[in-house]
DNA sequence: CTGAAAGCGCTTACAG
DNA sequence: CTGAAAGCGCTTACAG
């Protein structure tokens, strides 16, 4: 491994002069600049990350907190599309991901430590819970940073967002249409903020119909296949037409509970989800869902952050991406026309 | 966010000594020492890592490659395993670990620019493929590293494994004692050297009772459910007694594939996997299996790793982990006795 | 367009 | 036990 002064004396230029050259600075002449690349090539040389960052004071690497546990990270496909999203934003961009591979609590101890040694230039973080203690020491360090899903009290944050209530609202509202008016809904954890959020889509969808709000017909889950079985199963005794699961994962194991019980989708319940995984369109049968862009969500956050870092503004980003509603069979079809 | 420097002024010492003072280096006196440690707490001094791996020569980064894709990577609990036991071991030495985000081709093309380039002091490398070139890439680049599964024709690298020929000798021994004669398997991929493995302690098991070999009853899977389904649709025409899945999620598609045709297990056919990933306990009936120790595969191959890094030795380490015949329902009971 | 020089923030022999 | 000094391998104004 040639160091960049090697480099230098064997093209007989001097370092600075090497260092435009890897570094694409346009202020090289084009013979020098061949002469150069030449001896780099020959002699395969990789700059040393280290002394770079020391020199130029950032690393090109990037964090991407997940705040939820290895198990859940690696359960729920919408991480997995989630982090090719970042991931190939981040390769697009020349900039590297780091993910921490850690527990909720190890988080916590470590982050600042983290945060504050200079190892990445900015931060992603995604599906924080109500109370997290990271957005706050992610001010504190200063560091520029994006949110996946909004904050629900600090604002003057940047983030990237499905519109969860609306979206919520939609689905709702759509089985309303349909005619049934017993909807349940097996909302997602109440402590994180997608989840409070597709709760409030619910309530508003039911309360702008002047359907009374009834409390039997909520249940709370975890966004997990087995929280959607078990919320399922509890479900069953109140006979809802229909539900409304917050998260496909969820679904897929309400779908479970309503097979062991003998039940047909959607002629005895009609099953409506969120996310729209690839599950979901192989599931028996089929799910009607809202569509996230859970690809886009991660690679926006990446481009916007990496825009913050290498071009500094004051401004705000509050980044709202679309969804749709994907009408498949699990809902039924219009009972009253 | 202060350098060693101002610590080393606020706390009226040199900045060797600070530097002593948070590398925990014995020869510092004990007032000195509680006297900069405060300074450090009260500033929450954090080294920049940079500066110290340029100084030092070594990052405490370890890389962890899985060429495998990220999609199979999320999909596989033994991968989910295999990455907490790899993380848990490095977090314990106050490593911290890299994991590769990208595709198996992105792997190829950028893989010298990554060990070259002094970002890790040591990589550990899971489930490669036979003609796997990054073997080839990491001796050249001179890093130490850790096979986790043993390579097929380099023999002089240091690898952690677990005897796949015998477990899966002994799994299907296990089936021929029970009585059963026709003995089908869905392998590995054939390009995997656990896939080659495992199907070589399937012919041993077969051959050393006498038993011929019948290509029919042998069908390539690819480790994943999917696999496991289709693969098991294609051998119901053999009719086969009994089947050895070489992997626990292939099984778990092989039971839905049985299901669908309406064959009871083990009556009808009797099944048996390899791996114990926790869903196998739990299917329907039970899987009879071999159990991985893959939390410690992961841990075993950091821990030698590490030890490797801080105390270079040329003598190679070849560590065989035990693996366990697990007994559940999948595979009927003795049909003679 | 090119080079000399300072500096990034640490560690580590070397003295004492 | 402690400090002065050199050095890790780069980048980046500053001159020219």
């Amino acid at each position: 491994m040639p160091t960049l002064e090697e480099i230098a004396k064997l093209s007989g230029v001097s370092r600075s002069t090497v260092s435009r050259v890897i570094n694409n600075d346009p202020h090289v002449s084009d013979p020098t600049y061949k002469k150069v690349m030449a001896v780099v090539r020959e002699f395969n040389y990789q700059p040393n990350i280290a002394a770079r960052s020391l020199a130029s004071g950032h690393t090109r690497v990037l964090g991407l907190v997940i705040p939820t546990g290895v198990s859940k990270l690696f359960t729920d496909p919408y991480f997995q599309i989630l982090i090719q999203g970042v991931s190939s934003a981040c390769n697009a961009h020349d900039y590297s991901v780091m993910l921490w591979l850690a527990e909720p609590e190890y988080e916590r101890r470590m982050i600042k430590k983290i945060l504050n040694n200079g190892l990445v230039d900015g931060v992603v973080v995604s599906s924080m819970v109500v109370d997290d203690v990271i957005v706050e020491a992610l001010v504190e360090s200063e560091l520029p940073f994006m949110l996946i899903g909004r904050h629900p009290t600090v604002t003057d944050v940047n983030y990237v967002d499905v519109d969860n209530v609306a979206s919520a609202k939609e689905i709702v509202t759509h089985l309303l249409r349909l005619g049934y008016t017993r909807v349940a809904t097996i909302t997602g954890p109440l402590n994180a903020i997608s989840g409070v959020d597709r709760y409030e889509g619910y309530i508003e969808a039911l309360s702008s119909r002047g359907i009374k709000i009834d409390t039997g017909l909520i249940v709370e889950g975890d966004f997990s296949e087995e929280g959607g079985y078990y919320a399922m199963r509890r479900l069953l005794s109140q006979s809802p037409q229909a539900v409304f699961v917050a998260s496909d994962p969820m679904a897929m194991g309400a779908m479970r509970a309503l097979h062991e019980a003998g039940l047909s989708i959607p002629e005895d319940v009609a099953l409506v989800g969120f996310d729209d995984i690839p599950a979901s369109a192989r599931s028996n049968p089929p799910l009607t869902t809202i569509r996230q862009p859970v690809h886009m969500l991660g690679s926006v956050a990446v481009k916007t952050l990496i825009d913050l870092i290498e071009h500094p503004v004051a401004d705000l980003h509050h980044i709202i991406l679309p969804t749709q509603l994907v009408i498949r069979e699990s809902c039924g079809v219009d009972l009253i026309s």
